[in-house]
DNA sequence: CCTACAAAGTTGTCAATGACAACACGGCTC
DNA sequence: GAGCCGTGTTGTCATTGACAACTTTGTAGG
């Protein structure tokens, strides 16, 4: 397993990943060329090939890394159930929008138009996935009185549709960014205040 | 001003950004090629440089009307001061869904990052341009007393991250499609009850 | 009128790229 | 130790964006 001759890398798809990811945060997603990537790791040209098919296929693994990196960010945001329901939106939130800040090339990349459907198929999973904990902090509101009765599954996404729009928003500059904090807050209020029972 | 001779084109500037519309709609922006529109449009393929100096700089162009049109969507959807708030705000909502289910790539490209400042600044002031009917709708709100006081541009704001939201996840296929039109319905109620006074 | 100029098109060229094919290496299994 | 297959390699091609140098043509000024 070790010791890899200067032949074989040893596991060159998550160098490739890697520095990707590099190139991506700093030069954005269309400077991005699997030979330049190649050059960068010192090996040949077509060697990125074997691990992604495509220029594309790059892409979506990226993605989908982003999606996860997100769902451990949000994990990690997670205040658990004694938080109140507005504490917890508020901790997903400011998880959500510094995420899309501090990686606005990922977030475009997450949330382009897949026309690979299998790759599609992986990230729409990952993307539930992030949701889990969202998902308590909403079962913990409708118990606490916070929030109105339904199908959770719809309050979750109700309230995602608000803080996806700050954060996307945020994340390609629509929004100034000395008034995010405000534009958070106020996307807070909103979402606190709709859900009431 | 009339009878260009076969040299000269005679309005290749917009020739170009509708054969590229039409690409970007089927093909998506990642196929869209310079030389490909000349080929299209019969011209030569240094030509479209005269009018763009970069590839980015046609889809900037391509972005910019994108705004363009939106605004023209939320202007005629705009059911006027006589509409009840939730009327106003479904209208608006509606139009913004499904100006994205109709142009998915073009949303993509108003929303995704740019580099080139100047553009970016143009666009910035289109996206505030589209606000104004919303703007309307919230005084109109505020003055029958459906929403809450305070500064309307951020109440705007607040309303519009939610709609964006549902917009944008639509278009890039995070929703499915039979459950848009709930969606949208749940993130207006969101959205008026969470404006409430 | 006609002349000079600027806008808009043209041809030619270059380096970079993604994709693919054919080949080489080497670790693993039997 | 034989062979196979995953992983890299070299070679090549068509396409592309960018740029430079040249041409055509409408038009504005003398």
């Amino acid at each position: 397993m070790r010791g890899h001759s200067s032949y074989h890398h040893g596991d060159l798809r998550a160098a490739l990943l890697e520095q990707a990811g590099r190139t991506l945060r700093e030069k954005g997603a269309a400077a991005l060329s699997l030979r330049e990537l190649a050059r960068d790791l010192g090996v040949s040209h077509a060697a990125p090939s074997r691990h992604f098919k495509d220029r594309r296929a790059l892409l979506d693994a990226l993605a989908m890394v982003g999606f996860e990196r997100m769902g451990a960010a949000m994990a990690k945001a997670d205040p658990g159930p004694d938080a109140s329901f507005r504490e917890s939106m508020a901790a997903f939130g400011l998880a959500s929008v510094q995420f899309a800040m501090a990686e606005p090339e990922l977030m475009g990349l997450m949330y382009s138009r897949k026309y690979d459907t299998d790759a599609f198929d992986e990230m729409h999973e990952a993307w539930m996935r992030l949701a889990a904990p969202v998902y308590a902090a909403i079962a913990e509101g409708q118990r606490a009185g916070d929030v109105h009765e339904g199908d959770i599954e719809r309050i979750a996404f109700a309230a995602f549709f608000t803080v996806h729009g700050v954060s996307n928003l945020a994340s390609v500059g629509m929004i100034p960014e000395d008034e995010i904090p405000q534009a958070l807050e106020d996307a807070l209020d909103l979402v606190v205040k709709g859900l009431k029972p």
